[in-house]
DNA sequence: CGCGTTTGACCAGCGC
DNA sequence: GCGCTGGTCAAACGCG
């Protein structure tokens, strides 16, 4: 089943901070320490380093949410201040089979008896794709802009720090998210989103004020049936005082704090991920109210500068 | 009182 | 089948 290897699957992109306090943006690869996406110049405020991961499949992820265990995610400290992820990513065929219906399912039945979980129809367990963020940070619940109750905390093995798990507080809504510190490097957050927002971007008292609509799997993950397109938004809360005259930044940075929404699209792991651009191929901010987007480069069209920008790189790996 | 957290128990999947 | 581990539930509790 784990057809994992065939294909350079890694998947995501992640964000480093350079010794002279640039972001810097990185592949998932590993590159030797020398990262394909050094296009980033992003002067930032004390920031902390986060790596998306992308697991678009069910088998990966929990790899990956525990990959520090099972030496999936390598942080190579060796380099100063680039770090690389590895990603093994099984191919699955992503019939989702809601999982979102499934705990529905479950809520709905689990009243009559607290023991007795209902089991799942599906001899195999779906799941949402994934995503895991690896965050250094002090902070373990990283302000994404959703709100999140916590339902469970586990220890998990062969770390001594627990893993604990959150699910949206939207009625209805599905996702989930499990934060984790890594065993290997304690100042590292491992955070894993799974599941699509069913509802708009919420308001939040921290002058989030965009309200994202809700379609086309918006604030949050959304797998879609064909092509297996998932995407993922997420907020920059840390980057919310970016200074404001970068290029790439100024046609996008209005909105304070969680605004500063930035939305990967990433094709099925099965897909190769061969260029950065179909990587990166959406972008949605809070305060457009069209659902429907604007051809724009995405992510890369917010952080690397139109000249780098031109000159994409063809290959990742 | 509403909401979120804590925590022990239970369940499912997997490997042996 | 058994044990281990991850994931989830829900009662109890805390807090504003």
């Amino acid at each position: 089943m784990a057809n994992s290897t065939s294909f350079s699957s890694d998947v995501g992109v992640g964000f480093d901070v350079t010794s002279q306090g640039y972001l810097e943006m990185l592949g998932f690869q590993d590159y030797g320490g020398v990262s394909i996406f050094d296009l980033l110049q992003q002067p930032i405020n004390s920031p902390p380093e986060i790596l998306m991961v992308n697991t678009p499949t069910q088998q990966v992820s929990s790899s990956v949410s525990c990959s520090s265990n099972e030496g999936v995610v390598n942080v190579d400290e060796e380099n100063n201040n680039t770090r690389s992820v590895d990603v093994l990513v099984d191919e699955d065929d992503d019939d989702d089979d809601d999982d979102d219906d499934v705990d529905q399912e479950k809520i709905s039945t689990n009243t009559t008896s607290k023991q007795l979980k209902p089991k799942k129809k599906n001899p195999k367990k779906q799941r949402e794709p994934r995503f895991a963020f690896l965050t250094k940070s002090d902070i373990d619940h990283l302000d994404d802009g959703y709100r999140w109750r916590k339902y469970g905390q586990k220890a998990v093995k062969n770390s001594p720090y627990p893993r604990s798990y959150h699910r949206c507080t939207s009625v209805s809504c599905g996702v989930k998210k499990r934060v984790e510190r890594s065993s290997d490097d304690p100042s590292i957050v491992i955070t894993t989103y799974e599941g699509t927002h069913t509802h708009p971007y919420p308001m939040t008292p921290r002058g989030a004020i965009g309200i994202m609509p809700e379609t086309a799997g918006f604030g949050g993950f959304s797998s879609g049936d064909t092509g297996g397109v998932s995407s993922f938004l997420f907020t920059q809360p840390y980057y919310q005082q970016l200074q404001p005259q970068q290029p790439y930044f100024q046609n996008h940075t209005p909105m304070p704090s969680l605004s500063n929404s930035l939305s990967f699209n990433t094709t099925n792991a099965s897909t190769h991920l061969s260029s950065y651009s179909n990587l990166v191929q959406e972008r949605r901010f809070c305060p457009s109210p069209s659902s429907t987007l604007l051809p724009d480069n995405g992510l890369l069209e917010d952080l690397v500068p139109f000249q780098i920008r031109k000159d994409e790189p063809k290959e990742l790996i």
